[in-house]
DNA sequence: TAGATTGTTAATCGATTAACAATC
DNA sequence: TAGATTGTTAATCGATTAACAATC
């Protein structure tokens, strides 16, 4: 048992693993073998202690003077997420937002792989998305069965998530990643994790009022 | 000026304002004229406390035994995030996300239209996408002064992320909401916000592993 | 009125940052 | 060696939670 399963790993740390993983890989692909926390810090905007506290949380161990081995890094983050394997997962909603999740390649570096994507609309289904053969929902539940799915994305609209949700967790998938703008309603046993485009749209709106007032006070607009 | 523009409101509140923002409008459709933080909090989840210190932040004040108004708690919140008001924007790469963001029907709910698309794609050149004529990426700087905007949507792949973020920056953008994954580096005036997908993937990720390692422990596999 | 709910003040919790000895 | 970098321990900062008086 790894050391770092006993501690939970703070959720700003895991938020930041991705963006490490890209960084970590663009340099091994350019052959670099030692990076320091430094360098990543520069480079990710952050401060140095936090880079060396976030890898500590990894397990793997720094040189002084030289700094981390890159390709342990890139082993460790994956290990801790579980992106060292691949995942199979269902989509379900076959619109826009779908197209783009299934053509988006970081998919694959993340290790998870859309094996069956779902839509109720009968014109739809039939035809392919991202080289997958579009289902009809109703086959939802015999699909996730036969192949052992775990986890569902849902890309559905707002008003048809709830009941989607509850169609995946009725055929058993155990982890939800809703990205339809409404908090789903489920047992406890069902890990669910939204990701919420305004969520982030929000942010920058709030940071240019910031911007915008603190640039008034600074023309002495105001007081 | 309002009380709450001399002290920043907390990031984690201002993530939560979309959602408080989308429940709250379903309670105004359904003639809801009153709302407690008991009610909102249980329908997201959250606890009552940190529900009534989010409002507090809006500068909207509540009624003991009643609860807030919910229209005043909408404009509370769409105010403060500059939600009331349309804000024009410009979308860089016309591919699946694109797509995917300017059939995202909650861009109007959030106060920002797309008003012109870009793709470094001459072949998609003059085709529509959304109702909207999407425009040679020579032409940006042109279009965003003529018309004055001030955001820029990047939905481009990474490696192409740093180049169109700079051609925006040169054209005048001043908040750029990046979808490439790919950290950016701009002069410290320009606004960035991120919304990395794999982020989130990395939550689910992370939770996953947690509970299945609980299971695991509860049904003794491990000491 | 009684009880539910608000708003405020204080306590707790957790993440970030600082300081510094250890080390290659 | 000297200096850059690590890992640890302590301090700071900020958000969440608890407690409770005020109130409709």
């Amino acid at each position: 048992m790894n050391k770092q399963e006993n501690y939970a790993i703070p959720l700003p740390t895991i938020r930041r693993f991705p963006a490490y993983l890209r960084l970590l890989k663009d340099h091994a692909n350019q052959g670099q073998m030692w990076i320091s926390a430094t360098t990543l810090a520069e480079q990710l905007k952050l401060k140095p202690i936090q880079v060396r506290k976030d890898m500590a949380c990894t397990g793997v161990e720094g040189k002084p003077k030289v700094g981390f081995q890159v390709c342990e890094l890139i082993l460790g983050i994956e290990q801790y997420l579980g992106w060292d394997n691949t995942t199979d997962a269902i989509l379900i909603g076959a619109g826009n937002l779908g197209a783009a999740l299934i053509g988006y390649k970081g998919f694959e570096n993340n290790g998870l792989r859309i094996v069956a994507v779902f839509d109720k609309d009968r014109r739809k289904v039939g035809s392919q998305m991202g080289g997958i053969v579009i289902s009809q929902i109703e086959d939802l539940a015999d699909i996730v069965k036969k192949l052992g799915i775990n986890i569902a994305v849902i890309t559905v609209p707002a008003d048809a998530a709830q009941l989607v949700a509850e169609m995946a967790v009725e055929a058993g998938i155990k982890g939800i990643w809703n990205f339809a703008p409404k908090s789903l309603n489920l047992p406890d046993t069902i890990i669910v994790q939204k990701t919420d485009l305004a969520t982030s749209f929000a942010e920058l709106s709030a940071k240019l009022r910031k911007h915008l007032f603190e640039q008034k006070r600074v023309h002495g607009d105001d007081k």
